[in-house]
RNA sequence: CGGGGCGUAGCGUAGUGGCUAGCGCGCCUGGUUUGGGACCAGGAGACCGGAGGUUCGAAUCCUCUCGCCCCGACCA
């Protein structure tokens, strides 16, 4: 039982001015969590209790779905992690530091590494695969912006697993056991989400989904189709075009367009000058990037923009990819900004990435490589010809779902779980391999699997909060019970204390109030912000021989007499 | 890293060159209250983020610096 009279908790009355989302904002004022830098939180009594019951729930399906528990440092040495690499891929996001003999180490993001590492020094036998070990443990990335409180930290809590398989259906066997494993846990804690599919599946068929947590807060905007449930993220999203059959067009037709380099103005004087009668989909928009130093040009309907972070999700070997800036124009006169057109991109050297919209035998109005000069009836295989569809384009509301062809609609979320199959990637840097029935050594195939917990905090307050305060599911409450004693006499605060015990030996945890100063009001408001689900108030009502129960979930209040007091308690908390 | 904003008591804030830096919440003491953030009286608590400068005089003006928030870029 924790009483309020002793409990470590000030709660306050404004929202604090380095907030802004909900979650952020009343985690702060009940309590919860203090700020310490950006990014970086302490936890309360009431916020830590809260913590631990998810990282309880997420430890429980774990163990039932017959994972292992194992817990690495969050210091760790330099060298596993130059062997994959990722010391300096990781670059500025990662904390490192020194020792005093000047020794390299690092605050650990992850810890692939650390795994493999732990499995390959214990075993090395097909005999005995397949494994999935997980840690929960606090995790450390110098975000370049933390935000929205606890949502982005630069410390937080993550339960990570990682599944060890001899081949590619192991693979799917572990990550098809994680997966439901994340469906009860997070069906446990209360949170509505989406499964998502997070890659394309276009590199060696590796799957990865996101479970997302739909709020409008989140910073993933994922896409969704309200008729076959198809969702996924903006990334992974894959464009459906409905086949058209295109006339053959006249020849190219070069138009005088002065002052145009954009396509606003371009389509503003072929309606004006040329009578053409178009909108901004019919011209064809040549973005040009550097593609690890290659120069290439993506080309989408001109009322699109290139989406950068898809194009580059959906090019796997390129390392960096960024714009043309005016240097880059400058060192290639042939392509004129704003005027540019895929016509003489193999003239050029440059390789021509495109839209799937831009679909063979469709002619477009675009730039004739010459200063204030279009060009129109440039037709896909006749006067350019593409080298590789890429999905590149921003994906709208209303775009074609790929599996149904229903309009989609896109919404924000937070994500609280990431499942993925790794393959063989740090298994094989690693040198991670076991012998097979034949006696020949084989390259261990790995899955990856999170969940933020710490996070996931942030995103139940998100869900489920309302205007008054925090509002938690049953099993993430710092307790079942919030009891309220009213009243300038002695019994009800013996009375609630004597109730809280009881429930507590029926097996319920309590938090009473058991505050003499305080008035009435100010119990309410701060039970109702604290947000534990049921709200007993013990007052005025017990010369009656009653009090009142209230359930923070369907916003109701019941008289109940005292002599079945606790059995009537028990009904409505299981009743959550 | 680009753009914008902000640092004044534990929290929220007022104060744009001139008295001892003001108010609300919270906190302490005493009293009245006790079912919706009560009231009265008294009190403690701030080197105004830091450094340097201008000035007779700086929270206030200037320079530098540190920190924080938001948008964007970035994010296994």
């Amino acid at each position: 039982m924790l009483r309020m009279s002793q409990l470590f908790l000030r709660t306050l009355r404004d929202d604090p001015a380095d907030a802004e989302v909900a979650s952020h904002k009343l985690l702060v004022r009940a309590g919860y969590i203090r700020r310490i830098a950006a990014g970086i939180y302490s936890w309360l009594p009431l916020g830590y209790i809260t913590l631990r019951n998810i990282e309880r729930i997420v430890r429980e399906e774990m163990d039932r779905a017959g994972f292992q528990e194992v817990h690495f440092p969050a210091l760790l040495p330099k060298e596993p992690y130059e062997a994959t690499n990722r010391w300096s891929e990781y670059g500025p996001d990662l904390f490192r530091l020194q020792d005093r003999r000047g020794g390299d180490y690092l605050l650990g993001p992850t810890h692939e590494e650390m795994f493999t590492l732990m499995v390959k020094g214990e075993y090395s036998s097909y005999k005995d695969l397949p494994l999935t070990i997980y840690q929960i443990q606090t995790k450390y990335r110098d975000e370049t912006r933390p935000r929205s409180g606890i949502i982005r930290g630069r410390e937080f809590v993550m339960k990570d697993s990682y599944s060890f398989d001899i081949d590619d259906a192991g693979l799917q066997k572990s990550y098809d056991d994680h997966r439901d494993a994340y469906i009860k846990t997070f069906n446990r804690l209360g949170l509505k989400y989406s499964i998502v599919s997070a890659m394309s599946g276009a590199m060696g068929g590796s799957a990865s989904e996101e479970f997302l947590a739909p709020c409008d807060t989140g910073e993933d905007t994922y896409v969704l189709c309200n008729s076959c449930g198809f969702a996924a993220n903006v990334e992974a999203m894959s464009t459906k075009v409905l086949p058209q059959k295109f006339d053959t067009p006249p020849a190219i037709e070069v138009l005088d367009t002065p002052n145009t380099p954009t396509i606003e103005s371009l389509v503003e004087v072929m309606n004006s000058k040329y009578q053409a009668n178009i909108t901004a989909a019919d011209t064809l928009k040549n973005i040009l990037l550097i593609a690890d130093d290659q120069a290439i040009c993506v080309l989408v309907p001109g009322d699109r923009e290139v989406d950068l972070k898809r194009l580059q999700a959906n090019l796997p070997g390129i390392q960096e990819l960024r714009l043309f800036d005016d240097e880059d124009f400058s060192k290639r006169k042939e392509l004129v900004k704003g005027y540019v057109g895929p016509q003489d991109a193999k003239r050029f050297g440059i390789t021509l990435y495109a839209d799937p919209r831009i679909q063979a035998g469709s002619h477009w109005i675009t730039g004739a490589n010459q200063a204030n000069k279009h060009a129109r009836f440039v037709t896909e295989g006749r006067d350019f010809t593409i080298d590789h569809y890429v999905e590149a384009a921003e994906v709208r509301a209303g775009d074609l779902c790929p599996r149904c062809d229903t309009p989609v609609v896109i919404d924000r979320a937070i994500e609280i779980g990431h499942i993925f199959q790794l393959g063989r990637k740090y298994a094989q840097s690693l040198d991670l391999t076991v012998l097979d029935k034949d006696g020949k050594p084989v390259v261990v195939t790995m899955g990856s699997y999170g969940i933020g917990i710490s996070r996931a905090v942030a995103a139940i307050a998100e869900q489920t909060h309302d205007e008054i305060g925090l509002k938690w599911p049953r099993e993430v409450a710092p307790a079942d019970v919030h009891i309220v004693a009213t009243g300038k006499d002695d019994e009800p605060f013996t009375k609630a204390l004597e109730i809280g015990s009881e429930l507590e030996r029926a097996g319920l945890r309590t938090l009473v109030d058991d505050r003499r100063d305080p008035s009435a009001g100010v119990k309410f408001k701060d039970a109702e912000l604290i947000g534990i689900p049921v709200i007993v108030v013990v007052g005025k009502g017990l010369v009656n021989g009653v009090i009142e129960v209230r359930n923070r979930w369907t916003n109701t209040k019941n008289e109940i007499s005292l002599s079945s007091a606790i059995t009537e308690i028990q009904a409505v908390v299981k009743s959550l």
